[in-house]
DNA sequence: TAGAACCTTGGAGTGCACTCCAAGCAAGCG
DNA sequence: CGCTTGCTTGGAGTGCACTCCAAGGTTCTA
């Protein structure tokens, strides 16, 4: 009940900042020494070591660099790529539809359009998400006034 | 994409009416002949019946009726309770959290003020979730507005 | 009264999004 | 060097919310 039902980035402070790739919000380390471990942005992103490596797996993640022996090394870069897509989580977008975008990501600047498209499809599903909760509320608010002023009726529900 | 992420209720038309029980929305059949077959049930809440026989299975159902056969018939009252039940399924609560407020329903009037408690924590899951939807509004405005204005740009997001 | 369409059950299966496991190699510290 | 902690892999397991199945009984229409 208390828990938020997709766990995903640890909401950043509070702020209607837009988060997004090259938006000026720094991170932890300059660019040139930004060669992070998976536990490290497991920390970061709010994401299991687990899910990182399965996001890799299923395509959701353009190629992470690795070390000499083979261990991952995550850039910035990554690191904004993890934040858009934790934004896309939380719009409700299913994995298999961020697995599309990071395709037309990767199959570059011609995309552009198609790109445009997912997303305001997918603004289209958030706002009529927004509207389908505020009637909800309605519901919520009159059942909760309902139990508040009357503490023995005869209604069933 | 195109699809709700939780395919409950059919909304009704649309109206911030508060379609609760004992609410003014009138049914199909007046009161005395309403005893509906699971299929008509189905249509009139866009569950299907291996769902609504799932719901009284786990004790999300308030007893339903049955022909002198074993066939279910529904009520008036149980339809109400469905279409409330959407709405609580709308808000993101769990199946789980349905059922102990089913619970609670039938364990009687002294359970009001934990009704009253889970339902005012929900409208605060509700609020929150709002919150983070608009959020993620936020961030796809400013991608959207990005590959409308620049056809071919070097972003990598 | 025949036939189509609908209903019953318990239990098994599905799809999604993780989540974990075992066995073994890697990294950093005193 | 030894120790602890961390990272690697493919594949199997989990929890949720349905979703379907087989085999048989019921209800309705012609």
């Amino acid at each position: 009940m208390e828990s938020a039902p997709v766990p995903v980035l640890e909401t950043v402070p509070a702020a209607p900042v837009d988060v997004c790739a090259s938006g000026p919000r720094p991170h932890p380390r300059p660019s040139g020494q930004d060669r992070y471990t998976i536990s490290e942005v497991a920390e970061y992103t709010g994401l299991t070591a687990h899910t990182l490596r399965w996001y890799e797996r299923i395509g959701l993640m353009p190629h992470v660099d690795r070390s000499h022996t083979g261990q991952r090394r995550f850039s910035n870069r990554d690191l904004d790529w993890l934040t858009f897509v934790g934004k896309l989580r939380l719009t409700g977008m299913s994995v298999a539809d961020m697995v599309r975008y990071a395709e037309l990501v990767r199959e570059g600047d011609h995309t552009f359009e198609e790109r445009r498209q997912l997303l305001e499809s997918t603004r289209r599903d958030v706002l009529a998400r927004i509207a389908e909760l505020q009637g909800t509320l309605a519901v919520l608010d009159y059942k909760i006034e309902f139990y508040a002023g009357a503490p023995a009726a005869p209604e069933r529900s």
